[in-house]
DNA sequence: TTGTAAGCGTTATCAA
DNA sequence: TTGATAACGCTTACAA
């Protein structure tokens, strides 16, 4: 029922001392005496006081808070991503305030002038709606994992080797044709931006998709759709990809590499439910190294991004800027863009032998 | 490069008013001439000024944040559990600042006082490792999401009326026998006050499950043993209890009620993998109705929790009771525990008829 | 080693 | 309709 916390004020009262004094304590308690540190000590103990970050903040001007866009919390990535940054916390001390973006633009816009509002010292952007140029346009640091990143400071995977890798694991495992399945970035039209492909990070996986290919000599198709924003509509038009695939090519070994786990998940699913079992001409891989790739019926083979890598150096950057930019003379570090390798992880469905759900492991 | 942030007394001064009046301007606009609007909106353009909720705390109070302790991200749960809350923000704007427990008591309780040091207007646990007894003990609005809350509001989903409804699918499903497989909640030793079972969430499930079989004279095992913490120690134990009821029951048609869906999708995978196909003598129904249910190569029987009823009911405790605490007169109000009704979701794994991994939808 | 006083950017209470 | 002035709880020169 107690209403009010206790403030310094309070602690001042109470054993006579100066705001100050108080303050001090907390700060630089060797500034006090011995006797004077216990009394203050005692004080706090008695009236029960708390620490108040809040009031700290207006004199000091640090909040100790980033913000985080997420597109959504739907996708697994984005909970990995999140849960390796909110663990930096043991490491930083900095607390995150946590917006889903939904892929609304106005909303964004929305959670980036509250963050302001709020004087985060930075922001950790996934999202894809904002453009990198209007971000930098806030003038506040700001790092982006995995998207557009022109203007701003970004840490990315590999996905030019990535898709090298993933492309000569298909090659590997005696395939006659390989594909390479993405659906057209968010929609395509929905930020003209991403007309120009470099930015989208599917770029890097189809490049390194069509040097192997020619590397290699290798019939190939890219397929590139769009597929739609929701597991429900990816699950609707994935198997009518795959079907038109093996009817146009029956006899030869297929090799399918699908731009994220998601739609080699559901590609997977739907070989096996079509077949009642690994078909012998198929072969997948998929690219994220998300849960379930490992926890699919037939594990399947993937791209790992080292999200803890990612996150890191996403955290590292970011840390910099903030403390550059809380330096007496404020200094503009410059863009930095990270790019982390990723492992390729070899499963069951790119081996030479075809797998069986029996005894699957 | 600008490094100072406009204030309200940079408005005054450039318009020859007091910051009062520009608060006026922002807080009660129609309490000044026209004319004087238009002043101050134009030098609110022209300068550029943003608003700042950090230094309206101090004098008003209010935050706008609610603390969010999860467990971890790594559950889908949690992250479905998430994304409604964040949802909410369009409702009632609260700004979420998120902490993922991950077991640890002490760093919880850090979390906790982080959290009060930022003067939260309240807090959501879905955490298990701090009794609600603590928590009730920090004077602070608090809302729990499925676990103890004995001396705490809290939403619940119906777990009694969950496995009942569970328990009766299996039932119906033509079992000769039924087992109730669950962990012990949270490695059992962990914390005292768990031994009262009654707070588990499991112990609704297990009950409704125990009450069907009295009620149908059926046959049945519990069977709760420690499952570990992870993906990995689960697929490791919940086989071997498979194998020993398949082996200890042969001829006979095991129904399988697993306290979540992970276990119930492990426990899928395997039988799939021993048997290269659902075998005929054994039925299988999960609980909360998270995506993998839905997406398993054969879709599997669960139970719904409706998370976005739940969530949206936990939101409008916490918001009464932060309210209440806001009056002239702070209020203290009692003590909420909100049930809500979980939804079968009948799938293949739980019909008279044996499903089939070809075809399967 | 301690204290005084100004300041951080708002709101709220009085007066004018 | 507007303006002084005192909070809010802390930090930080500058003095003592």
């Amino acid at each position: 029922m107690k209403s009010k916390k206790v403030s310094y004020a309070d602690l001042a009262r109470y054993c006579n001392f100066s705001k100050t004094t108080i303050s001090r304590y907390f700060s630089n308690p060797d500034s006090l005496t011995l006797e004077n540190q216990e009394k203050i000590r005692e004080a706090v103990e008695t009236l029960g006081y708390q620490e108040n970050k809040i009031a700290k903040i207006l004199p000091s001007g640090h909040t100790e808070f980033i913000g985080l866009i997420i597109p959504n919390l739907y996708m697994p990535y984005y909970s990995e991503v999140m849960h390796h940054l909110l663990s930096s916390y043991s490491t930083y001390g900095y607390k995150f305030l946590v917006f889903e973006g939904q892929s609304d633009i106005e909303l964004e816009r929305k959670y980036i002038r509250e963050l302001s509002a709020y004087n985060v010292e930075g922001i950790i952007t996934l999202s894809h709606t904002i453009s990198s140029k209007e971000y930098a346009s806030y003038d506040i640091p700001i790092v982006a994992i995995e998207r557009e990143d022109e203007f701003i400071s970004s840490v990315h995977n590999d996905n030019y080797m990535g898709g090298i890798q993933a492309t000569s694991l298909l090659y590997k495992s005696d395939c006659d044709i390989l594909f390479f399945i993405d659906s057209t970035p968010y929609g395509a039209t929905r930020s003209a931006y991403y007309s120009k492909d470099k930015h989208s990070y599917s770029y890097g996986r189809l490049n390194g998709f069509k040097y192997v290919c020619n590397e290699k000599n290798m019939p190939n198709e890219v397929i590139i759709q769009d597929l739609g924003l929701s597991y429900e509509e990816y699950s609707e038009k994935i198997p009518k990809i795959i079907d038109d695939i093996a009817k146009r090519y029956p006899g030869k070994r297929k090799g399918i590499f699908c731009a994220n786990d998601t739609f080699a998940n559901i590609s997977l699913l739907h070989l096996l439910r079509a077949y009642g079992n690994f078909p012998d001409d198929f072969r997948i891989v998929g690219y994220d190294g998300s849960p379930i790739s490992a926890q699919a019926i037939i594990p399947f083979s993937t791209v790992g991004q080292q999200l803890d890598q990612i996150t890191k150096s996403a955290m590292e950057i970011l840390v910099s800027q903030i403390k550059a930019k809380h330096r007496r003379i404020p200094e503009e570090l410059p863009i930095r863009h990270e790019v982390i390798a990723p492992i390729l992880i070899n499963r069951a469905t790119t081996q030479k032998e075809t797998p069986n759900i029996a005894g699957a492991k």
